[in-house]
DNA sequence: TGTAATGATACCATATTAGTATCATTTGTC
DNA sequence: GACAAATGATACTAATATGGTATCATTACA
């Protein structure tokens, strides 16, 4: 079980290294820097620009900045973008259309489990990474 | 991105109601009440047995009963029988090899998230589900 | 207008998760 | 002892998620 996958680990560097430079990067200095395969990159680089993390400058002398400071963006929403929301470990009885979910402990235990797990992930921000 | 899967959960459920019934349960009673198929059931029941959590009696009126008390079996335990240990997401750069290692920032913070998500785990027991 | 950059999209490979099928073994009951 | 009722072991299949490639379109600077 694993908690980040690859392609967070790879945006979380990217965006680090991106906040350090203060500046216009593009793929191929991050692609050198970093190691990480220049197709991969580039298609993670363009989800975060969709999710509003990154702003994107085409053309000649483009490539990548961060669209807010770096305190502003959280471990947890880079998550997001990749892994999808926390918390779908719904009732798997009955197909989703449990009649119990109301009592059920485990489900809320699990619940706040869950909400503990985010409540961390909201704290980590990529400033504090660099 | 789930944390918990499955098996784990259809193995929980089981766990919580063996407990329960403070006797020996076999697979299709559990198959009836909890609408998991049976091959599955039987198979998440058998790595229980495997692991030390539940112990089986084969033969007529055989089945599976608790090998400890439900205090003392916790949800990090079930999610390690079926996900495998927690906090994988070493370092995914240069093949694992990297030379950063001691000083990343980023790995420690994992690190500790991931301490304090098993801490939790560690925390519920089955007993406390029932 | 050429070229250096990203945008969009479709595709492929591998791993993990979810589930099935089958046969062997043990054990209580007649 | 024979039989049936249970689990043990193991191998297989299907679906989904992850990790990654390939290709062409679009934009914008020089
Ligand atoms: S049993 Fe359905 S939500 Fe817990
Ligand atoms: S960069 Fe390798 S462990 Fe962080």
């Amino acid at each position: 079980m694993k908690l980040i996958t690859r392609n967070t680990d790879y945006a979380l560097r990217a965006l680090c290294y991106i906040a350090k430079r203060k500046n216009i990067v593009a793929v191929d200095e991050l692609v050198k820097k970093l190691g990480v395969p220049r197709p991969f990159m580039r298609k993670i680089l363009q989800q975060l620009n969709k999710a509003g993390i990154l702003v994107s400058y085409k053309g000649q002398g483009g490539g990548f900045r961060l669209k807010v400071n770096p305190e502003k963006i959280y471990l947890f929403q880079i998550m997001r973008v990749f892994q999808g929301k926390v918390g779908l470990s719904g009732c798997f009885l009955k197909k989703d259309i449990c009649p119990n979910k109301g009592e059920c402990v485990l489900r809320k235990k699990i619940h706040s489990i869950e909400a503990d797990v985010l409540r961390q992930l909201k704290r980590v921000n990529i400033a504090s990474l660099v």
